[in-house]
DNA sequence: TTAGGTTAGTGAACCGGTTTACCGGCTCAC
DNA sequence: GTGAGCCGGTAAACCGGTTCACTAACCTAA
């Protein structure tokens, strides 16, 4: 196997041009060849062992079949444990990319300082389109997409210009369900270890937040809605600060599963009960919410569905397909987990459920996508 | 920004020729080209947003700057958890192919059954090198890429033919680490709950396992040897039949740290307590060891260091630096970490240790790759 | 004066495919 | 007899760069 065969190889050795060798081989022109000539041409292609070059072709059709996904590294590569969520949402868009016939290829975010010359890059006609994970507000690559007219789609964000694609949580729901849930509890006093701030979702989820209090006439106190920044010693004065209080919030919703354990530990120290003293909530329904113990009521969000969504808007905007009639934005549903951290306010838990009960929330449902909503 | 400009609409703007241009923009022919015209082209390179276009360019210099990495997807779709080992072995993998200056392309293995022509699909001139992370024993991409003279380092195993490029933990020093540790303590009765049959590394570890047995004296009971095949009933039994005997092991060492998670549920269901009544030792380092109660004794591997190995194996074969002079496989060192899971058999663990112990266990050092080695 | 060297640069081939435009020969209907 | 239409197929342009071979003009040394 010493040199790769070309289309000019197999056009000789099959004794027809290239031209009707590569017809045959990509199955076009039936009409116009016969199907003596075709064998010809499939046998001469099977003994030379030839294959399309992928990058010739590339050239030529103007289209690569890759699937440009644009993701934070660095992070993955330092906290692994944190990033369940954003792994979860790498593989199935990853999958869903492959099983559509596209080859899934990384890009870091560029510097917050690159010049428009390190942003055209990546646009350099090897990838086709882009989805975008978890990008910061503001995101200058994907205006620059925008401006020369390559699809990007957004993951985990909302843009508000009329032509943007993006998928993003229903935010609003989630935690509608987490007060909801609570509320019908009893309990008044509820406290939010938010997001840290460079979050985008974090504006939202606080929103929400206050609003589902309202609604239900409970107290909105701005001292108890607090971000959670890792596991630092600024967090842990938060939480003590937040539970040591004689007027303390008795149910405490958290930023994401993670940083309910670090709640844990706190309570622990502080010597309260879980759920009796404090009931705790989490977001996102990863691994630790089920070791941890008592097990972590939380709510589920649908990373799989919100990764095949990316790239299935991210591929029917390449085909056209992108119409008015087509969505261009997908809010994922959101479920409610319930399991052991949460009771009355004041009373323990009722005995352990045969297995986590899991509430369908209602989501809003803004798009027609079927990924983004169908099954789970 | 309507259609992207090309170096011959460069050429023009500035007029030159299209080699002039080319070479300006690639900062070559220093010698032949005036400083003026230099200026010349540069001006009207930036003028139109002038960038290559990354296909064309890869086809005349028949590189791509691209990096295949071959992962069996599907798998972490399912059970992100079980996987945070392979995840951060993929981030490492990323970050360095990048820092390289290299974009890291994503395939599926293919499946088993595949053709010689699904094969060649991954030859087809995108990525210039190949990493296959955890490839199947007897892996026919790998076969096939090998005879196309591609690079192609496979990571978690290790080939046998002289030209192989691969990287690998230490496993045997991993489990020499455990087996020493748990015999210093005291233990004569140790068991090995060892991985599925069909992963690769199982017949080195148990091998290993075997061998420092028999090195300290210790008998080895085959009916202590048992494979850990999921979370499934078939396991659980394993470990009750195991663990019930009136002369049962005092220590257990598992396959991994996720495996212990299930060991711990064992004991406490037969009232075992850890370390009193069992000493159990995971392996990875991963999460699980430090959220179980006690915490895990465990052997940490470097995936990172692993990942970053392997993308510069790869990338050195292709400039040719692969020579005799340079390592063509790289062992990665292994340490031990002891924790709260670990005890003399029928003692309790000492008081908690203020933080967990790292012992460096001087690994077999094979290879003279720097990456493979260093810190850590 | 002329051979030889340097400077600054160019035309055209090439990478490996796809696609457009066209062609010769045959049949068929009018 | 001839124009239209189909059949089976091809030559050549093209995609957007890189690179090889070559040259015009000017300079220098023998």
């Amino acid at each position: 196997m010493k040199q790769r065969a070309t289309l000019a190889d197999v056009a000789r050795s099959a004794g027809v041009s290239k031209t009707t060798a590569s017809l045959v081989l990509n199955g076009k022109g039936e009409a116009n060849i016969s199907e003596e000539t075709r064998q010809r041409v499939a046998t001469a292609a099977a003994a030379l062992h030839f294959r399309p070059h992928g990058v010739a072709r590339a050239l030529t059709r103007r289209r690569a079949d890759v699937l440009g996904i644009v993701c934070a590294i660095d992070p993955f590569v330092e906290q692994v444990h944190h990033h369940e969520f954003e792994h979860t949402l790498l593989s199935a868009i990853f999958s869903r990319a492959m099983e559509r016939g596209y080859n899934p290829l990384i890009y870091n975010y560029p510097p917050l300082d690159a010049g428009p010359e390190r942003l055209l890059r990546y646009a350099d006609g090897r990838s086709d389109a882009f989805i975008l994970i978890f990008p910061p507000a503001e995101c200058i690559l994907l205006k620059r997409l925008h401006a020369l007219a390559i699809p990007a789609v957004a993951v985990m964000s909302r843009e508000t210009h009329a032509e943007a694609l993006w998928v993003d949580s229903d935010h609003e729901a989630g935690i509608q369900a987490l007060v909801g849930h609570l509320a019908e509890l009893g309990h008044q006093k509820i406290a939010y270890l938010t997001g840290p701030p460079e979050e985008e979702a974090v504006a939202a989820r606080v929103a929400a937040f206050r609003k589902a209090l309202t609604e239900r006439g409970l107290p909105v106190r701005e001292e108890w809605i607090e971000p959670y920044l890792w596991d630092t010693e600024e967090t842990h004065n938060t939480l003590k600060r937040l539970l040591c209080q004689p007027d303390r919030p008795t149910a405490l919703l958290t930023w994401y599963d993670f940083a309910a354990g670090d709640v844990y530990l706190a309570a622990r120290q502080l010597n309260l009960r879980i759920p009796e003293d404090l009931s705790v909530v989490g977001f996102d329904d990863t691994h630790s919410a089920t070791i941890l113990s008592p097990a972590l009521t939380t709510v589920r969000q649908d990373p799989e569905g919100m990764g095949r969504a990316a790239v299935d808007l991210a591929l029917n905007a390449l085909s056209w397909e992108v119409t008015t009639s087509h969505a261009r934005t997908a809010v994922s549903p959101i479920q409610l987990v319930v399991r052991d951290s949460t009771s009355p306010p004041g009373r323990p838990a009722e005995p352990a459920m045969p297995t986590s009960v899991v509430v369908q929330w209602t989501a809003r449902q803004e798009s027609d996508l079927s990924s983004g909503v169908e099954e789970h």
